[in-house]
DNA sequence: CTGAAAGCGCTAACAC
DNA sequence: GTGTTAGCGCTTTCAG
């Protein structure tokens, strides 16, 4: 079977090809006769347009390109990406959009690939899914002039004007930590990653919340980890030893490690050491100890980078636009709160 | 800053546009001063061939397409996929081929979707992760002359010329059950999923391996599930009554779903019910008790599909391809064969 | 409101 | 070996 073009339709429907465009367009203008008869023709035969014809004289792929810098490429295991994802398609199926994914394993497979993504017209637009602080990835990509919205505010020092959505982070952590202090727990450590600016903003919240508690912070009881499980059980090896009473972990995946290595010391969670995470993973309520937690809208992050990239690349709208999402403490088994 | 096209660098470097296409495509046959002269500019200038004009030259769009259908929506949570995604990422980088991704959260969407993706010339194949048997995904595939691969083996009395990747389903469920049995449990129960060719394959090996140790399947030990996290805790909360004494698990998701189900219960793995999980997650080492499982190549599975599928677009084999992957039995503390 | 015609930027015969 | 030329299938002026 030999695939139609628009000019088959147009024949077809006594028509030329140029109305039939039009139809299939939407464009105003069009006597209704004419138009139902050219869709007709077009649900009896199911033609569909060619993508790359289309691209090519419209100059737009109607493609949204999703990009994992290459640093964080063991975090995409985390099941925070998946939800992200579901959000991102839900949004783009909606508008007629394609999502392509681009995970890279090595900083050399991305050096390699950026200019061809970037500069082929296959994508309209990016979503940057957090950037790093000592490899920052961003302003490799703000030299090439394509629209992109960045998941996480930019780190400091870089343009703000910058498209992004974030949740608040700070308030997170602070809540967290304040949470803790309120139970009455006297050292309470954190597992922060500090690689990017959830990171530091997390570990601000941490912060503020102690010195606003009259409590110092101390470096010993702060342990660095990169997002992954094994770090964070590796990361509350390290502090063991200082005794900490409590914990807060700066994502759940870590917060789980964080609890392995607890119990692996012969100590208990919250008996011994109380652990507040953030994300709220599904994983969270089915822990041994539930996970209390803080919640953020993952898919509905997910769902407003592809929007906001969409009326980006679809309308000219320059302004740069943030947004904020508010996050909410979920209070489970681990921190000791419920029996 | 205009964007170049091949005529532009054929005029910079004193060639015709066909000459730099040949170098682009590395054609053979072109004096290597020429080429070299060539590259030099398209070196120089950052030159990036628009990938819509060569889509539409060509006929190809260097792009894979990466379905799941609507009904296994929700399991795209599960850290299996992104896994899978990272191994078929993998090996499309190496080839520049890129992936699009396609979620559909209703049968509706899908239903839309379909033939854009297929018919439009977006992709070149498919890669469709696992069919499921109630509502087939596949023949509405097939329909269309499109190259796919699938992961997971045809449904029964489906064409079996398909080309796959699976895993061996029977033979790790067997191991897994078998294990049970000769830990000397005597109650082993399942929870199975029954929706696609793994789920039913794996249900087998549980009923060879109690057949082949004499022990008659009892249906009231066997619980439906739907791969998700909570379905596994719903499922054991209906086999409890029953008193299984041990339990095989179809995904380690649902694993630790049953195991949440068992402690709430007030009972424990593996004293009173011994748990095997299937994929070998990396939670799985991280859990209160870490899960005995079936491991399967995840990553593996992404890469071949992946190479599968490009072979099968840019070669002419037709020859129907299968591939099954060996799995392997995991021991940990959840079947109470280790302390 | 509709059609004709000129590209979009590339590939691939076909000449030379 | 390399250039010329004819499309690939669509969008979009420009006429009428």
């Amino acid at each position: 079977m030999e695939r139609l073009t628009l000019e088959d339709i147009g024949k077809l429907a006594g028509v030329s090809r140029s109305t039939v465009s039009r139809v299939l367009n939407n464009h105003p203008n069009i006597r209704p006769e004419v138009r139902a008869r050219v869709e007709k023709v077009i649900a009896e035969t199911g033609y569909q347009p060619n993508s790359a014809a289309r691209s090519l004289a419209s100059k737009q792929s109607r493609t949204l390109g999703l990009i994992m810098p290459s640093v964080l490429r063991s975090a995409f295991t985390d099941p925070y990406y998946p939800r992200l994802i579901q959000g991102i398609s839900a949004k783009c199926n909606e508008h007629d959009y394609m999502i392509a994914l681009y995970l890279f394993q090595t900083k050399e497979e991305e050096e390699i690939s950026i200019p061809r993504i970037v500069s082929s017209g296959m994508v309209d637009g990016l979503i940057i899914t957090a950037d790093t602080i000592h490899d920052p990835f961003v302003p490799l990509i703000q030299k090439y002039n394509i629209p992109f919205v960045q998941i996480g505010r930019p780190n400091d020092g870089m343009d703000k004007s910058i498209n992004y959505i974030d949740v608040d982070n700070l308030a997170g952590a602070y809540q967290a930590t304040a949470h803790l202090i309120q139970q009455g727990y006297q050292r309470v450590a954190q597992i922060t990653t500090g690689h990017n600016s959830a990171g530091v903003d997390r570990d601000e919240g941490y912060r503020r919340a102690l010195s606003d508690h009259n409590i110092a912070v101390k470096p010993e009881l702060i342990a660095m980890a990169d997002f992954s499980e094994d770090s964070g059980y590796r990361a509350m090896k390290t502090l063991l030893p200082e005794k900490p009473d409590a914990v807060f972990v700066q994502s759940d995946t870590m917060a789980i490690g964080a609890m392995r290595a607890i119990r692996e010391a012969g100590l208990s969670v919250p008996q011994d050491v109380a652990v507040v995470g953030f994300d709220d993973l599904p994983i969270a309520t089915s822990l041994d100890v539930a996970l209390t937690t803080i919640r953020q809208p993952i898919f509905q992050t997910g769902v407003l980078a592809a929007e906001m990239l969409i009326d980006l690349v679809t309308t000219s709208t320059k302004l740069p636009r943030h947004v904020v999402f508010p996050v909410e403490l979920v209070i489970r088994a681990s921190c000791g709160a419920v029996s």
